[in-house]
DNA sequence: CGCAGGGCCCAAG
DNA sequence: TCTTGGGCCCTGC
């Protein structure tokens, strides 16, 4: 299509996206940074809403640059990922996501 | 061609 | 912690 760098830009963020390795989070911005196009942490998530169900991508490490999920609590959006976040290590406190790295801290 | 909106980001209060 | 307000880029109507 006309929109290389774009198309290019999605496969960048899919591509990283899929060498995320467990345990690890990325937010939106840095994602797209990552990908060459630092500021279209929107369209990230864009292609986040496009994407499958039957995805593979852990689409569940992208959180935004507040290290929440971006979901309203009562979206399955939201329930969903958090529950992929916690089996992986991760624990929502006071709304926000923290890395359980063997034990909370305090 | 303008306008609203999105799994956003950042700074203030 | 929450709410505003501005800016970011792209898509859809």
């Amino acid at each position: 299509m006309a929109n290389q760098p774009i198309d290019r830009f999605k496969s960048q963020v899919f591509h990283i996206l899929s060498e995320i390795p467990k345990g690890e989070c990325i937010a939106y911005g840095e994602l797209a940074k990552l990908a060459g196009f630092p500021g279209y942490a929107r369209q990230v998530g864009s292609l986040m809403k496009n994407l499958p169900k039957d995805t593979k991508l852990p689409w569940h490490r992208v959180i935004n640059a507040q290290r929440r999920i971006s979901f309203a609590e009562n979206t399955d959006g939201y329930l969903r990922q958090k529950e992929k976040l916690e089996k992986e290590g991760w624990v929502i406190v006071g709304s926000k996501l923290t890395f359980n790295e063997n034990s909370i801290k305090k």
